[in-house]
DNA sequence: CCAAAAGTGTTAAAGTTACACCCATGT
DNA sequence: ACATGGGTGTAACTTTAACACTTTTGG
């Protein structure tokens, strides 16, 4: 990394949302940075993300950030915006570590965020698994309607992105697939919808105007071993 | 500028797309720079825009470039997007005038986009007159369907953001008498609609759907010396 | 048998689309 | 008188929203 430093724009970061649904609620990707000890952790979190490149063009450094964090090849991905505010790298405890992180004196950071569907896998763990862990991890799910104080305006950022997210999924539902498990219940996809458009939605209008699209294949599997009538799976097929 | 350099920060810019309706067609704000000589004109004409400053907010940048170009305080502005290409900035004749203007080696520069819808009033030429006078104005209207090349990526930033109109427009068509005169007739607020959502509209359903919503005031004016029926006037209450 | 979540249709209301003729004005 | 664009209502269709009971399974 520092042999690389030189290459890196000193003024323009990336930094990634990517956002996941675990059948249950939204959760955010966020990694941990340096080698801080624990009692400092609230401000230890922040979104995946680095400074640009100078001969790398933005989309180019948000599918690298992406790919290097989950392993996914082709995401899903959308710049949503830029933060520029002149304030945005004055905590002092971010200065200290950016300077550390990158071996020379910092200005104001534009930064430009992207956002990433991803279906969750258990290659990444989550936060519960991260806060029992002995050494933790570098990176884990964490529930965005519960988050800790990120660093820089990392919370702000995850705000307007779901924004976003609930706006575009408006537009395009089917961009909701994305972050489904490959099998899923039809009230795991509702719930995600409820969460992503705010409302109540209708058990049998979903079950009319979503559950049986074309594009949503029922399978022959049902839950196992819960304690009412066990529910389909189904699978998307685009 | 020159005294105010130092504070420019060489790698962030800002740009503007100024939209407006002339009653007829989409206009876009385009500013002439430096001093070339009309033969060279081609790619002279380029958005509004200009190098962050490095205590500067980004839309801060945005309102003051617009309010400078065109005079109106308080304007309808939306950050879009960013665009970071290394190749944006490589045609030879962009980095002259580029080292010129900042009077410092550049590398790539990586700009952030604004949306601005705004009012064509007499004070900023249109076109036809930009190009009659003998002395080229600084900026001027030209019509989004039919642009010269302009200087860096400026005429892709363009076609991109008018995408982002009519997404938006889709959404809240209200955010279009921005670009309205203060009294407009029907057709015209029709042919704005028409060339936003790329559709010809029904001319009953407009009466029935956009002109009679409580928002639209029917005024007692009618065109004046027209060849056939005269069309009323309304204005737009907010 | 009880608790808990799954699954399944119909009807009313609202919104959207299609469509044709007469009116006012200048030349 | 004629050419040009302005102004007006109704009916079919599509989309969306509201609403309740029976089924399956484990404890």
């Amino acid at each position: 990394m520092d042999k690389d430093a030189l290459n890196f724009d000193p003024h323009v970061s990336v930094d990634c949302v990517i956002l996941g649904f675990d059948g249950d609620s939204l959760q955010v990707l966020l990694s941990r940075r340096g080698n801080e000890v624990p009692e400092e952790q609230y401000n230890n979190l922040k979104l995946p993300g680095r400074l640009l490149h100078t001969d790398e063009d933005l989309d180019e450094a948000a599918l690298d950030i992406i790919t290097s964090v989950t392993g996914k090849r082709h995401p899903l991905v959308k710049q949503f915006r830029a933060y520029g505010s002149p304030s945005r790298t004055s905590n002092p405890k971010d200065v200290l570590w950016l300077e550390n992180a990158i071996k020379q004196k910092i200005g104001r950071i534009v930064t430009i965020s992207y956002l990433s569907l991803m279906r969750i896998t258990n290659r990444t763990p989550h936060r519960k698994d991260a806060e029992t862990q002995a050494s933790y991890p570098d990176k884990a799910w964490y529930p965005v309607q519960d988050l800790p104080q990120l660093a820089f305006d990392h919370n702000l950022i995850i705000q307007d992105t779901l924004q976003e997210l609930y706006r575009m999924a408006g537009q395009q539902p089917q961009m909701l697939f994305e972050m489904m498990p490959a099998k899923f219940t039809a009230a795991q996809l509702r719930r995600l919808h409820e969460q992503v458009s705010g409302k109540k939605i209708d058990v049998r209008n979903f079950a009319k105007l979503v559950m049986n699209k074309p594009y949503i294949l029922p399978l022959n599997e049902w839950e196992q071993n819960v304690s009412h009538r066990a529910a389909r799976f189904y699978r998307f097929k685009p």
